[in-house]
DNA sequence: CTGAAAGCGCTTACAG
DNA sequence: CTGAAAGCGCTTACAG
């Protein structure tokens, strides 16, 4: 591997005067610098990232942290970023904390030992509290996505409050007033504000929500079948809909559904939130509130861009609408 | 940050016995280890991995470079890869080429400049002819993933002629012989595979495959929606069955399918490589041939650590079986 | 307009 | 058992 020793020697120049030429960092004559360009592509140089991160403020690397434990909005949200970080020269560094606090930490330990220059953060349930604090302690910029945080940061998610609304105002106008809410594990934050926010709009429409209509901390689809399961077989007041908020959560309690022979939407309406792909390619054909999953991740990136041009800008959090698909599961 | 030096002063060491206590390279004394130790605690230092990899010959970081245009089959093989790297040690640097040759090469290069342990690849649809050739002439260790090639490299993929011999058996014993074969874009090794599987599994059972049941080169959903639904409204002799090979062209499939009104399976058997996620949970139900994406994905970790501890060890193909799962399509 | 040299933070022969 | 020092391949003040 040629180093930049061999260019400098081969063109009879300084290592400071090749350096300059391939950064473009002053002013250099023309015929230094074709003799330079020249011994740049006889020796075949490039450039070591390493080497030059290391005297440099910035690697021109971010980390990516998610907590993608099957959930497909996470696959399009990973895209979204890399592609926005392919776009502006930087590489891509990728951990996966599968839900797990410690994996996620020792990942965010890897990353800053990396020296990225910044961290995107989908954050596990349970997260560790000091997480954070770290990535503040080594003044490292970060960026939360997706599961945000009720702190003063960056950060880039949905809206999830507004699109809870439409989707009960939907229900309830159709006639069901009673609506199974699946609102799974309430650690996390996107899936608490899914929660809180069908709080909300049921008590704004002044819609009752009883005790028996909520499933609420189930994590795999397994657990959600069978507490759907047993929710459905209950002799209590039974839906008319059922919300699932996630797609993890819309399998357990549509398999539910299946397994007690209930038809949708004959017997029962069911909307999802991130929901299944291809959707309007099978029946039951399902209402969802679609996430801009892949806008989520550019949108963090640029967030990040926004913070290492200028440390000191005001804080940013924005919240993407999402779109609802509207099916015959729900009509 | 701490650095070595820190931590050596405090200490009352050289960096070289700090170095050495971190590494466990070298017998320390154990109080002198303590001593370490303490300041390591103190200053809360942590090794730079970037000077750390300027010294070393490794970096302990690898490169996946996939070309994932929306099947979602490669979203589990980055978390198959994901999570063996994780438990190598190794920190994963993550490029996609979305089927670009030119993106793939400019991945490769920044991951070269990089300094990657290694690389693991899922070419692209004409993938540039230098691109491994480059890599070799670097010496980097890489292996192919789910798109191999007839070269003496190490790579792992899927059993694809099997997979579609079984298929073919299961629709022909079923009673169709005239089968639509959807194989998309034939530069793609995979597809290539199984068009070629197709045919063989067609000839040896004794059956003829006639031109205008063949449909492919289409890239894209919608471009095999509307080569599907003109093989279908055609006077040339109807398919009994469609069998797409992979998601994508699955879903442009049925759905010109559907847009002619057709039932699956009361007019038309389906069967699909790869297909949809949750398919039990849907009409129609669709026979699937399942990849076993993540195993793949953490065979070439597997397959390129080998290769790292032993750079003259024979080379090594891996085909994996996928399963096919039976639905009522093709009943 | 260009070069000599220091230095980024480690590892690792070399020496005792 | 431990340390002084070279060196990995760059960038960047400093100097002329």
């Amino acid at each position: 591997m040629a180093t930049i020793v061999d260019v400098a020697s081969l063109a009879g120049v300084s290592t400071s005067t090749v350096s300059h030429v391939l950064n473009d960092t002053r002013h250099v004559e023309p015929e230094t610098r074709a003799r330079v360009m020249t011994a740049v592509r006889a020796t075949g140089y490039r450039r070591d990232a390493l080497a030059r991160s290391m005297r440099r403020t910035r690697t021109d690397s971010i980390g990516l942290v998610i907590s993608d434990a099957g959930e497909p909005a996470f696959a399009d949200m990973v895209h979204g970023v890399e592609e926005a970080a392919a776009q502006h020269g930087l590489s891509l560094l990728l951990a996966n904390s599968a839900e797990d606090p410690a994996r996620e930490l020792s990942a965010v330990e890897a990353l800053l030992d990396r020296r990225v220059d910044g961290l995107i953060i989908a954050r596990a349930a349970g997260s560790a509290a000091g997480l954070l604090e770290r990535i503040r302690e080594e003044k490292k910029p970060f960026v939360l996505l997706d599961r945000l945080a009720n702190l003063d940061v960056d950060q880039v998610g949905v809206n999830n409050h507004s699109a809870m609304a439409a989707l009960v105002d939907h229900l309830t106008t159709g006639g069901h007033q009673r609506i199974l809410l699946v609102s799974g594990d309430l650690r996390v934050s996107s899936l608490r504000e899914r929660y809180d926010g069908f709080h909300t709009a049921m008590r704004e429409r002044g819609f009752e929500v009883p005790e028996g209509l909520l499933c609420e901390g189930t994590i795999t689809a397994a657990s959600t079948f069978e507490q759907v399961g047993k929710l459905l077989s209950s002799s209590a007041e039974q839906p008319s809909a059922i919300l699932a908020c996630s797609t993890l959560l819309a399998a357990g309690a549509l398999r539910a559904v299946q397994h007690k022979g209930l038809q949708v939407p004959g017997n029962l309406a069911f909307a999802a939130f991130d929901g299944f792909t291809y959707s309007d390619l099978f029946e039951p054909q399902i209402t969802t509130v679609r996430q801009p999953a892949f806008r989520l991740g550019e949108s963090a990136v640029n967030l990040l861009m926004r913070r290492l041009g200028n440390p000191s800008a005001p804080t940013k959090i924005l919240r993407l609408d999402s779109e609802i698909e509207f099916r015959r599961s729900t009509q």
